[in-house]
DNA sequence: ACGTCAATTCGATAATTGTTGAACTATTGC
DNA sequence: GCAATAGTTCAACAATTATCGAATTGACGT
């Protein structure tokens, strides 16, 4: 993954209210919620979250697809393996990195999708 | 890791100069290095990297500890392994989730430190 | 066609964040 | 003590990001 691409996506998620609204689009699956039952979830108006879910979009975190007059969002877990993996790299860096916690740094590696 | 540690953990990793300055020294390793040195190599001027350097050791990303007129500063694994651990949670919300890349879930989350 | 609901866009404003030169503190070597 | 080096802090400014009401678009039911 790209060092751009990072940067998409951990700006997208770095903020409260995105953060809330991509946990809890993987909370429900991936069926997606739409928007307005977001909104009402999370308690915020509806201008915010479409600015919000943009942003989510733009980085590849999320879906969107229309149903009549509703917009159903979705996450999307390729881009946050992604993100996960280039993290896993850069935080063990190849070099085994003290106690714990990084021994699953190779099998992610080699597990996650792409 | 509680979401307000997360976020903060996030929204320093989030912008390009922290992050390359978070990678460089995890690199480096415990041993860490001069702020004098980072700014050489990754071209910042002195005033810029404090702030930066300020924000990473505010989340809790990064250590610093003075040697002569020098500041040596590390990258402290325990705090991203923690970020990891909750994107992977929240990434996956106990459900699997399609295709590879989340087997390790449950690894990370009882491998983990703390 | 009309009224309603879902959602986005727009525009103004507020708030936060990033950049940089200059001034300042502290340490080293002479 | 003095000059040089390493870092931080400050203050001004630029740039980006967030919030929200109002206007707009599109789909539905009647």
């Amino acid at each position: 993954m790209e060092t751009r691409q990072v940067l998409a996506a951990l700006s997208a998620i770095a903020q409260e209210s995105r953060l809330a609204i991509f946990r809890l689009l993987v909370q429900v699956g991936p069926d997606g919620m739409a928007a307005s039952k977001i909104a009402e979830q999370l308690d915020i108006v509806p201008s915010s979250l479409s600015f919000h879910l943009k942003e989510l979009v733009h980085a590849g975190l999320i879906t969107s697809r229309s149903a009549g007059r509703f917009v159903i969002y979705a996450a999307d877990v390729a881009v946050m393996n992604g993100l996960i993996g280039y993290l896993t790299e850069n935080c063990c860096g190849g070099v085994p990195c003290g106690p714990a916690g990084c021994a699953t740094a190779s099998i992610a590696e080699h597990t996650r999708a792409k």
